[in-house]
DNA sequence: GATGAATGAGTGTTCATTCAT
DNA sequence: GATGAATGAACACTCATTCAT
């Protein structure tokens, strides 16, 4: 609890943009939700700032206020929930478990928290078909996801040393491979879900949550 | 094969818009690749038509002529860009491998069409923030995929009356993680790609190459 | 018969438009038709040239070569429309009635036919809409309708010699009168209709029919 | 008196557009009446939004921001039309005429009121060749009609009683013959004063005038 | 801080008309 | 005579942003 307030704290510091003042807290975070609701939903071009403005507790005027524009609205929604996912990662408690009990806890973790939520996918594809322009700017999200690669690497280092995954991997490739799995399957569902609807029983989160955590063991597997 | 050919041009000639006046197939297949790159680039509200038209042999006023409106002109893109990877990938000719081998190749194939491809992976990121709104309206899409499926089962039962793949596995399942490791390696690249920069050595999609095909043999792979 | 097919010769001679192909008769009657509809639906900047031709049996192409343009069409097709009221109103045979019959006679017959020619009414509107700016292009109409008032003045007349009409009227004004009452029954249907729909029973025509012929009647009466 | 004041004066308040912004009095008023004669002039799909705007104070931006769009507009126009003449109907202080006198004033007013108002009646006009698909969407012009009926019936009866009005005749009937005659007499100028201009002497409304308060009275007189 | 009013540059779409064959 | 293709000028409508108070 002291620890979040702590992390609490320092966002606020960090956060603090250039040039534009700063809102009160729960009327930001209002405005962000809202925002990242019409962002994720439209993308960037297709988002309309009356609607954001209409569905938030204040008025138009103050999301300019506050934000400048309606590109500076879309980083903030982007840091905002870079920072959300990385928080909650770090708040998994795997040094208790075996590696390969841990691996599968963050396979299952990832999948997990994906499809809960999809407004974070959808904010994430935005940005690639933007080429990631606007996520280059946020400096500060770089660091935030070196933390899950150091993470991943303890774990797999410790099952390397007892034998029960092969050595010749690179953590950043197990990462991949694991945001890879979790992602497609829920950034892709309307479409894949639609092409092979015959072949799919159930939703594909759900097959894909099992079936990851599989895949991602078979393939660091060591048969010795 | 001969019979193969057969049907895809039979399908090119049949398979032309209803309801709106048939192009000349220059100028449709011009337009049709100017829009692609724009829809790709933009999505379908951040597309501007004038910009579809402006870098088109023809004029906007003949866009409207041939495809009616924007939504349909982005329907036709979406159409032909699926056509293309389907088509491609029956030009395989599987049949002489191992089936290892031929799911090798499969995968190989995939990312190397993906990778070659950005502006249909950006399409399918496209279809899916507008929850494949559009895609549902092309029908024939759907049976088109099927014949990916049953080319991936017949090597897949090959395979496992072999000896070489585990027998647990539903053909859908293979399909679906080939796309995801193709898929994300080019629809992530921006994201992935800045956020890991300092782990990745070259580009991502060369990396998942071989990685790809290491992960889905390591997944079907029967350890007696 | 043999009158009737005068009569069409006559038309076709007088017909020629100058400066204009000649269409064949079936052709021309054909577009003359499907141009009424559009025009009397529609007004004139609300007509749509794609539409009209869509319902013909030939080619917008073929509108222009017969017609010239959108504003010719239109002339024609309010010339065709007036002649055809005034040529109905010549075959009524009210030269046995008695004066007050043969008015009957007309108010009756001015009446069914507004009520049987909506598309000539909604173009007579739509001509005053245009205060009467196409119209006047057509100098034989005026021709046409002064027979009318000729035949009206014969009965009048004959009505008053036989003491059954009152001596100050002038002709015009009881075919302005009747015109009033029959035009205005069907031209303003749709707003008194529903305006009013409380109080009315049944169609509203058919109520100014009986009561057409009564106003008039009284307006004309001598009362000694 | 007292009450009905009153009555307009809330109508007025609580009359406003719902959905869209409430432009400032004058604004609106300015708005209005410039779409007034546009629409009045046109039609409904002849009329340009641009035309309205450029002789308006404000801009088209503006005029989308109070109406919403063109339909919204018009229907505004139509509401504000209908409203102005009913409450100038009501201003007629008819309670101390003689039954006939009060009659004649009727039908005096009515004329004088459509003469003085061709835009009124070309709305009139536009709306019948639409059906009056537009009018139907504002209920409460049918309430407001209903008052015009009410009064003219109390005359009526008054009339009968006084034995100057024959007995077998509907309220409705009478406002339809008035309404008949004061509307063609403007309606129809245009084609009729040119169709019959050699019968005509003067500005058809004049002759209109005197003569409809003979038709109506003559139409109305207990003949005993 | 907060609100309603205002704006210019665009945005998809339509229309009557004409041209090449 | 007849057809599909082509066109430019409009047209209704929208959007992110700013101003006056």
């Amino acid at each position: 609890m002291a620890m979040k307030t702590d992390n609490a704290a320092q966002t606020e510091k960090t956060d603090r943009r250039v040039g534009w003042k700063q809102a009160p807290d729960d009327v930001r975070a209002n405005i962000l939700d809202t925002a990242q609701k019409e962002f994720a939903e439209n993308g960037f071009s297709g988002a309309r700032v009356d609607a954001i403005a209409a569905r938030t507790k204040t008025s138009k005027r103050m999301l300019y206020y506050y934000f400048g524009n309606k590109e500076q609205l879309y980083l903030e929604v982007l840091r905002a929930s870079y920072q959300e996912v990385r928080t909650a990662e770090q708040s998994l408690n795997l040094e208790t478990l075996a590696p390969d009990d841990a691996m599968r806890q963050i396979v299952r973790f990832t999948v997990n928290h994906h499809v809960a939520n999809p407004d974070f996918i959808r904010l994430v594809m935005i940005e690639n078909i933007h080429h990631g322009r606007f996520i280059r700017q946020l400096n500060e999200i770089q660091e935030l996801n070196a933390g899950a690669i150091r993470s991943l690497e303890k774990i797999y280092k410790a099952g390397c040393a007892a034998g029960l995954f092969r050595k010749d991997i690179k953590p950043i490739d197990i990462h991949w491979l694991i945001s890879a799995l979790a992602f497609f399957s829920v950034s892709n569902q309307a479409t894949f879900g639609w092409l092979f609807e015959k072949y799919l029983t159930g939703a594909r989160a759900d097959l894909a949550d099992s079936l990851g955590e599989d895949i991602v063991l078979r393939f660091l597997a060591n048969h010795g």
